[in-house]
RNA sequence: GGGCCAGUAGCUCAGUUGGUUAGAGCGUACGCCUGAUAAGCGUAAGGUCGGCAGUUCAAAUCUGCCCUGGCCCA
C-alpha cells in the first residue's frame, strides 16, 4: 500500500465551525451546475418506472412547517427509488383554482360578494385570480428547492391551464355519458347579502351567540288521522323551531319511528307530542304535565297529513297529488328528545337534516317540488304577500305574531346559541339554503371504491378501514357544482328551447359543434395579445360560448358554475398530461402511482377525489377505449402515506393568528425573527440600556436562556446592530419587543401604533415600527436537520411537536455525531496519507473489530432497506442511528490508537480502508435523508480520490445492497457482551471513585453463561484497555461463590406456554428463596440432566433463568450477563505506571498548548523527583511513543523560561512537582 | 354530539403473539478522558405506562367506561 505524498492532503478537511446553511448552499449550487435531478433521470430513463404523484399545493398563501414536512416525506422515496435503477419523474403541480383565490383577491380588491365582483367585472376579476395564484410562487419555489425536494418545476401541472381543463371536461364528458351526472339541489351556508354559499371552514370563523326565537306551534291533523286513533281526532301536532321564517317554506314534519308520542291537553288544545318531553313543555307553560289521553307510536303517525302552518304552496301541493308526501308526517333518525317536540318542522330548502330527507322522498316520488319561499338575496318572495321583499330574520317577529292570531302558535320564548354569520361582515347573519347544483352520483359506484381502497395500502394502516373506510361507507353524492367564477366551469351546455344537455369535452369538440363558438374570446385575444391562452376555457368568455344543432331547434347555453376544485386536484393523474386529448403513452406508463403522501386533511379531500374519480372514470368500458391496462382495478395510488400535523412545543397546532410557530427560515437559514417594537405594559418599568423584554415563548423559540445576548437592529442595518441581553415579560404577546428609552432612540424605532398587530403581519410593519433580532452566536440547523427531524423524531403520522430546540436536539444525536466520525477519519487520513485506491486487506483478513463494524454496517443495511421497502421511515432513521452510535462511540473510540499509531503496518492500513468504506456506503445510505451531508461526504471520501470513477453526485449512485456473507452475528453479539461488561466495569470504577487513568491489577468477570468465555477471550485485550486493568481472570467453578451468589427465577414465558402459569408463580417464591448454594446445587443437576423436577414441577433448562446478587465486599457491579469485579489494590508498579499515564496526559496538554500540529515530533525535557524519573527509566518508551518524542532527557535542573524549549510546564503530578518542557523537533 | 388518532422518565420516542427489574437518546447531576477538543465517554437519579373497573396464574399490552389533547364530520 503506498501512501499520498502530496502537498494537497486528499481529503479536504471538516470544518470544525458547525455551518450547515453555508455547506448547503454549495452543495445546492453544485446541484445546480451539473444537473443532478435532471442527471438522474437521465440515467434512469431505462429503468423500470416508479411512479410518484404530487398533491398540488395552492401557490396563493405562504408555505410553512407542514408543507416541509410533506415536501421531505415526498422526496424521500422517489430519492431511493432512483437509487435503486427506478425511473421517478416527479412533475409538480399547483392547484390553482377556488374560493380560497377568489377570496384573496376580494381582500386585495377591499370588496366582498358576488354582487360586488359582477359590478367590477368578472372579467377583470379573473385576471386578477390569475395573477394572485403565483403571488408566493417565488416563496415556494424557494423552499423547495432549500429543504433539497427534487422536482420538476418548470413542466408542473397547473390547473387552469387549457390542457387541464380539458381533460377534466373530458372526465366529466365521460361521467355524464354514463348518467352519473345531475341537477338537484344542496344545502349551503348562504351568506345572502353577498349572494354566495361559505366554506365549512369560513362559517367556523363566524360563529357567535345570539338570542333566537324559540316558538311551539301546531300543525293541525287532517280528519283522517283518527282512523289511526280516535284520540287523535281535532289534535295538532307540537312543532318546536327557532327559524320561523321557514315556515312558509314547511314541506314535512318529521316524528321519529321509535318514540312514544302522546295525545294530551294543553293550552287549550289537543296536542300530540313525544311523550318523554311533556314534563319539561309542561313545565314551560307553568302548569303539571296532563295525563295522556291516548298514546300512538311514531310509526303509527308516519303518513298522516296535517293542515301546513301557512297555505302559500296549496297549488304545487294539490298538483303533486294526494299520493305525494307535501304535508304528511315522516320518519326520521335525526328527530331527538334532546330538545323541542320530538316533531321536527321540515323545511328541505333550509336545513340540511330537511334535504336529505327530502332527497330520500325523491327516490320514489321524481317530480316533489321543492318549496321555497326566498329568494337567494334573503328576502321572502312577492307571494308571500305579508312579508314579501323584506329579509327573513327581520319577520321572525310577525310570523309569531301572525300565527298567534290564527290561534296556531302555543308558546315562545327566546333561546341563546352559538349562531354563524359571514366572517368578513359580521353583522350578516348566514341561513342554510338549497341552491340548484350538481352532483355527481359517487353512491352508485361506492362498492367499487371501496373494492379499490381495500387494494390501497395506507399508512398508518387504520386509516384504510377508520377514517378514509369510514367516509366512504357514509358516501353521499359528490356536490360537484359551485357558483362562483374563478374554477373549471362546468361543461354542462343545455338547449334553451328542449332542454336537452350536452357536455363536449374540448374545445376542439365544440368548435366543430360552432367554428365561431369562441369568437368573444379570439377578439378580446386580438385587443390584449396579453391575453393568457389559456383564459379560453373560463369564465367568462367562456359563457359566450353556444352552439345549435341542424335540425334541431333552440341554441344550447352553457350552466353557469364552476366545479368544487377537489375534482381539478382528483384529476392530476391523467390531466397531468392532458389525457386523454394527448400524452396518452405517458398517462398509460404512469398510473396508477406507486406513491403518495399528504397530510390526514387530505382524507376527505385530495385521497378521496383521487379515489373516487378513477373508480367513476375508469370503468372497464372505459379502460378498454382508451387502451388502459384492464386487468388492474383502478385505484389511482398503490401507497398512501398520511402525514400528522405540525405543532408547537406545547402540541398545540401551528397557527399564524397565534403566531406559535417557528418560521422554516429560522431552520434553514439564520436564527433571526423580526419583532414589534412594543409598548411597555401600563406601570411597568422600561428595560434599562442594554437590556430587551420578549415574551417567554419567543425567548424560547430563539432557543435562549434569559440574559443571553441578541443583534438587534432595523431591517437592512445588521452592520449596525445593537447588541443587547434579551429578559422575559410576561406581559408581552408573541413577536413584541420591549426597548429602553436609549436603545429605542438608537436604533431610531417608535413603537408600532397597532400594538395588537397579528404576528403574520408583523413583516409588513414600516421599518421605523420593527426591528430584527438575530441570534449570532449560533448558526441555523440547516436542511438537512430539518428533513432528519421529521424523519426520525416520530412516526411521520403522529403530531411531530416541531421547534428550534427539537430540531438541534435530533440533529446533534445523529448528524453532528456522524459528522465527527467523518471528520476524525478526514484528520488523520491526511496526516497518514491513506490512499483508497490502494489495495486493501481483505475483510476476512481484518482485525475482528473491523470485521464487527463491517458485520454491523450491513446488518444495518439489510434492517435499513426493509423498512424503507416497507415505508417505515422512522424505523429507518432508528438503525442508522444506532449504527452511527456503534461506530463513532466504539469502533472509532477503540481504533483511536491505531490510527494515531506513529507506524504504518497492516492493522493501520486495515483501520483507515473500513473507516473508509464504512464512511463510503453510510454517504449512499444517507443520501435520500439528508441529500446534502451525503453529497458533501460523496465528494469529498469518493469524488476527490476517484474523479474519473465516481458517480458525479451520490445521487447518480447506486443505493448499497447488504452483503449477508460479510454479516457476523456471533460477532455482532460478542462485541454487545463486551461493550456491556466494559460498562459493567466502568460502573465499578465510578464507584469505587478509581479513575481510568489509573491501572488496576485484575478485572474478575463471572459469566452467566460459560459458553461466552471463548468469544470474550478474543476480545480480553480490547476490555483490558478499555478497564484499564492489566489481566482479565474469567472465574468458574467453586470460586464463583466468593463473588456472587446465584438466585434462580422461572421462565414465564415458557412454562406458560406450556400451561404452567399458576405453577410458575408459587415457583417464583420457592426458587427465589433458595440459598445461593442449594440454587447452585439445582442448577448444576439441571445442566447434567437436562431435566430437574422442583415443587413438583418438571422444569427443562430454558424454564429457569439465572439471576446474580453480588456478594458484599467487592467492588463489583452485575448484570444479565454476569459479574465484574475489579481488584481495586495499589502496588508499586501500578502506581508507576499510573504516573506514566499521567505524565502523558501532562505532556500531550503541554502540545497542545504549545499548538503543536498532530503529526509533529517533540523533543521532551522532564525534570521531576527520582521516584518519579525510577518510573520513566521503566516505562519512559511508552511514553515517547505516546506522545511522539524523538528524545526524552530527564533533567536534573529546571528548564525555567526559554532554555531552547517551547512550551515549559510545571505542575503537580500525583504529589510530585514535575516540571515538563517541549519543543518541535527538527 | 359522532368518528378516528394519540397519551409510557423533565423532553422526544421504543416496547414483538399478555410473561414478572418497562428500555433508548436528549436534558439534569456527578465523574472520566484529553491525539475527534466549539469534540468524546461513563455512571446515577428520574416511571402508580392518562384514570377507574374487568378478564387472566400474569396487563403498558386484551375488554369496558371515563379524562386530556389533536384531527375530521355534524
Amino acid at each position: 500500500m503506498t501512501r499520498v505524498t502530496m502537498s494537497e492532503p486528499l481529503f479536504s478537511k471538516v470544518p470544525s465551525e458547525l455551518d450547515f446553511p453555508k455547506e448547503e448552499r454549495e452543495i445546492l449550487a453544485l446541484w445546480r451546475d451539473i444537473r443532478v435531478f435532471e442527471k438522474s433521470l437521465e440515467q434512469t430513463s431505462e429503468g423500470k418506472p416508479w411512479v410518484f404523484y404530487e398533491g398540488p399545493p395552492t401557490a396563493n398563501g405562504l408555505p410553512h412547517n407542514g408543507h416541509v414536512l410533506t415536501r421531505v416525506v415526498k422526496d424521500l422515496f422517489p430519492r431511493y427509488k432512483t437509487m435503486q435503477g427506478f425511473h421517478v419523474p416527479r412533475k409538480a403541480g399547483w392547484d390553482t383554482h377556488g374560493l380560497p383565490v377568489e377570496v384573496e383577491v376580494e381582500k386585495e380588491l377591499h370588496m366582498h360578494g358576488k354582487a360586488a365582483i359582477e359590478a367590477y367585472g368578472v372579467e377583470p376579476f379573473v385576471k386578477k385570480c390569475i395573477a394572485s395564484v403565483f403571488r408566493y410562487t417565488k416563496e415556494w419555489e424557494e423552499l423547495t428547492e432549500r429543504v433539497g425536494f427534487w422536482v420538476d418545476l418548470d413542466k408542473a401541472y397547473v390547473t387552469f391551464h387549457k390542457s387541464y381543463v380539458e381533460s377534466v371536461w373530458w372526465a366529466l364528458s365521460n361521467l355524464f355519458k354514463k348518467g352519473l351526472l345531475y341537477q338537484g339541489h344542496k344545502v349551503v351556508w348562504w351568506w345572502a347579502q353577498g349572494g354566495t354559499a361559505l366554506s365549512s371552514g369560513e362559517v367556523g370563523q363566524g360563529y357567535k351567540e345570539v338570542d333566537d326565537p324559540s316558538v311551539y306551534v301546531t300543525f293541525p291533523l287532517a280528519e283522517a288521522a283518527k282512523s289511526v286513533n280516535p284520540a287523535l281526532e281535532g289534535a295538532e301536532l307540537l312543532v318546536w323551531t327557532t327559524t320561523p321564517w321557514t315556515l312558509p317554506s314547511n314541506m314535512y314534519a318529521a316524528v321519529n319511528a321509535s318514540f312514544s308520542y302522546v295525545v294530551v291537553e294543553l293550552a287549550g288544545k289537543k296536542l300530540v307530542l313525544a311523550e318523554g318531553l311533556l314534563e319539561g313543555i309542561a313545565k314551560k307553560l307553568k302548569v303539571d304535565a296532563p295525563a295522556p289521553l291516548a298514546k300512538v307510536t311514531g310509526k303509527e303517525l308516519v303518513g298522516l297529513a296535517y293542515v301546513p302552518p301557512f297555505d302559500l304552496y296549496a297549488n304545487d301541493a294539490k298538483q303533486a297529488g294526494a299520493g305525494a308526501p307535501i304535508w304528511k308526517i315522516l320518519a326520521a333518525d335525526f328527530v331527538t328528545l334532546d330538545a323541542g317536540t320530538g316533531i321536527v318542522h321540515v323545511a328541505p330548502a333550509f336545513g340540511e337534516d330537511d334535504h336529505q330527507a327530502h332527497r330520500k322522498l325523491l327516490a320514489e316520488y321524481k317530480d316533489l317540488p321543492l318549496f321555497c319561499a326566498v329568494n337567494p338575496d334573503g328576502t321572502f318572495v312577492p307571494e308571500l304577500t305579508t312579508y314579501a321583499g323584506r329579509w327573513v330574520k327581520d319577520c321572525d317577529k310577525e310570523i309569531s305574531q301572525e300565527l298567534k292570531q290564527r290561534g296556531r302558535l302555543v308558546f315562545s320564548e327566546t333561546y341563546r346559541h352559538d349562531y354563524p354569520f359571514c366572517w368578513r361582515a359580521d353583522s350578516d347573519p348566514l341561513i342554510q339554503y338549497a341552491r340548484p347544483a350538481w352532483y355527481i352520483r359517487t353512491t352508485s359506484l361506492i362498492e367499487k371504491a371501496k373494492e379499490n381502497n381495500q387494494n390501497v395500502t395506507w399508512f398508518p394502516p387504520h386509516i384504510k378501514d377508520g377514517r378514509f373506510g369510514d367516509f366512504l361507507d357514509n358516501n353521499v353524492d359528490w356536490a360537484l357544482s359551485r357558483e362562483r367564477y374563478w374554477g373549471t366551469p362546468l361543461n354542462v351546455w343545455i338547449n334553451d328551447v328542449s332542454g336537452k344537455m350536452d357536455a363536449p369535452s374540448s374545445v376542439a369538440e365544440i368548435r366543430a359543434k360552432n367554428p365561431e363558438a369562441f369568437k368573444v374570446f379570439e377578439d378580446a385575444k386580438k385587443a390584449d395579445p396579453s391575453l393568457s391562452d389559456d383564459l379560453i376555457v373560463h369564465k367568462p368568455w367562456i359563457d359566450s360560448v353556444t352552439w345549435q344543432n341542424p335540425g334541431e331547434e333552440g341554441t344550447y347555453r352553457r350552466v353557469p358554475e364552476v366545479i368544487d376544485c377537489w375534482f381539478d386536484s382528483g384529476c392530476m393523474p391523467f390531466a397531468q398530461w392532458g389525457f386523454p386529448h394527448e400524452g396518452h403513452d405517458v398517462f398509460k406508463k404512469s398510473f396508477p402511482a406507486d406513491f403518495i403522501s399528504e397530510a390526514i386533511d387530505q382524507t376527505r379531500g385530495w385521497f378521496y377525489s383521487l379515489l373516487m374519480i378513477s373508480t367513476l372514470v375508469f370503468d372497464a368500458e372505459t379502460r378498454k377505449e382508451h387502451d388502459l391496462a384492464a386487468e388492474t382495478l383502478p385505484h389511482p395510488f398503490k401507497t398512501c402515506i398520511v402525514l400528522g400535523h405540525v405543532t408547537d412545543k406545547e402540541g398545540k397546532k401551528e397557527s399564524k393568528q397565534k403566531g406559535n410557530y417557528t418560521p422554516p427560515e429560522v431552520i434553514f437559514d439564520e436564527v433571526k425573527m423580526d419583532f414589534l417594537v412594543a409598548e411597555g405594559g401600563a406601570g411597568e418599568a422600561a428595560p434599562p440600556k442594554g437590556t430587551a423584554f420578549v415574551c417567554r415563548e419567543d425567548l424560547e423559540g430563539l432557543d435562549l436562556l434569559e440574559g443571553a445576548k441578541v443583534n438587534v437592529f432595523t431591517d437592512g442595518n445588521e452592520a449596525s446592530a445593537l447588541s443587547l441581553a434579551l429578559k422575559v415579560n410576561k406581559k408581552l404577546r408573541r413577536r413584541g419587543i420591549v426597548l429602553s428609552p436609549e436603545d429605542t432612540k438608537a436604533l431610531a424605532v417608535v413603537p408600532a401604533k397597532d400594538q395588537k398587530l397579528k404576528v403574520i403581519d408583523v413583516p409588513r410593519l414600516p421599518a421605523t415600527e420593527r426591528v430584527m433580532v438575530h441570534e449570532p452566536s449560533a448558526s441555523a440547523p440547516g436542511a438537512d436537520a430539518f428533513r432528519w427531524f421529521f424523519y426520525a423524531s416520530n412516526p411521520p403520522w403522529n403530531a411531530t411537536r416541531h421547534s428550534l430546540s427539537n430540531v438541534r436536539a435530533t440533529q446533534k444525536e445523529t448528524l453532528v455525531r456522524l459528522r465527527n466520525v467523518y471528520s476524525f477519519f478526514t484528520l488523520y487520513a491526511n496526516i497518514d496519507g491513506f490512499d483508497p485506491r490502494a489495495p486493501a486487506p481483505e475483510v476476512a483478513n481484518r482485525p475482528e473489530l473491523d470485521r464487527w463494524i463491517t458485520s454491523l454496517l450491513h446488518a444495518s443495511l439489510l434492517k435499513i432497506t426493509a423498512c424503507l421497502d416497507g415505508y417505515d421511515i422512522h424505523g429507518a432513521t432508528g438503525h442508522i442511528t444506532d449504527f452511527v452510535d456503534g461506530l463513532s462511540n466504539w469502533y472509532v473510540r477503540r481504533s483511536r490508537e491505531r490510527f494515531w499509531r506513529s507506524t504504518w503496518d497492516d492493522d493501520k492500513r486495515a483501520a483507515y480502508a473500513t473507516l473508509y468504506e464504512v464512511l463510503v456506503v453510510l454517504s449512499k445510505v444517507l443520501a435520500p435523508f439528508v441529500p446534502f451531508t451525503a453529497e458533501g461526504m460523496h465528494q469529498n471520501l469518493s469524488r476527490r480520490p476517484f474523479p474519473e470513477n465516481a458517480p458525479e453526485s451520490v445521487h447518480l449512485a447506486s443505493f448499497p445492497v447488504a452483503d449477508p456473507s460479510l454479516v457476523d452475528e456471533a460477532l455482532v453479539r460478542k462485541m454487545a457482551s463486551v461493550r456491556e461488561l466494559v460498562s459493567l466495569g466502568l460502573q465499578v470504577r465510578t464507584q469505587a471513585k478509581v479513575k481510568v487513568r489509573q491501572p488496576l491489577r485484575t478485572a474478575h468477570l463471572v459469566l452467566a453463561d460459560q459458553k461466552l468465555r471463548a468469544g470474550l477471550e478474543a476480545a480480553e485485550a480490547m476490555i483490558r484497555d478499555e478497564l484499564n486493568v492489566l489481566g482479565i481472570a474469567f472465574v468458574e467453578g467453586a470460586e464463583v461463590d466468593t463473588f456472587v451468589s446465584y438466585k434462580l427465577k422461572p421462565n414465564f414465558r415458557t412454562l406458560g406456554q406450556r400451561g404452567l402459569g399458576k405453577e410458575a408463580q408459587k415457583l417464583k417464591k420457592s426458587l427465589g428463596d433458595l440459598a445461593s448454594a442449594a440454587a447452585s446445587g439445582v442448577l448444576a443437576e439441571l445442566r447434567e440432566k437436562g431435566t430437574v423436577t422442583f415443587d413438583g414441577v418438571s422444569l427443562l433448562v430454558e424454564d429457569v433463568e439465572v439471576a446474580f446478587d453480588t456478594n458484599e465486599g467487592f467492588s463489583a457491579a452485575g448484570g444479565r450477563l454476569g459479574v465484574v469485579a475489579l481488584d481495586t489494590r495499589l502496588d508499586d508498579e501500578l502506581r508507576e505506571l499510573g504516573l506514566v499515564r499521567e505524565l502523558t496526559n501532562r505532556v500531550q496538554t503541554a502540545r497542545k498548548e504549545a499548538k503543536l500540529e498532530l503529526q509533529d515530533r517533540i523533543d521532551l525535557r522532564i525534570f521531576a523527583p527520582e521516584a518519579v524519573k525510577a518510573a520513566l527509566v521503566k516505562h519512559g518508551d511508552k511514553l515517547k511513543d505516546d506522545v511522539l518524542a524523538v528524545g526524552l532527557e530527564l533533567a536534573d535542573t529546571p528548564a525555567g523560561d526559554g532554555g531552547g524549549y517551547v512550551r515549559v510546564e510545571t505542575s503537580d503530578v500525583e504529589g510530585h512537582a514535575v516540571e515538563i518542557a517541549v519543543s518541535r523537533h527538527g
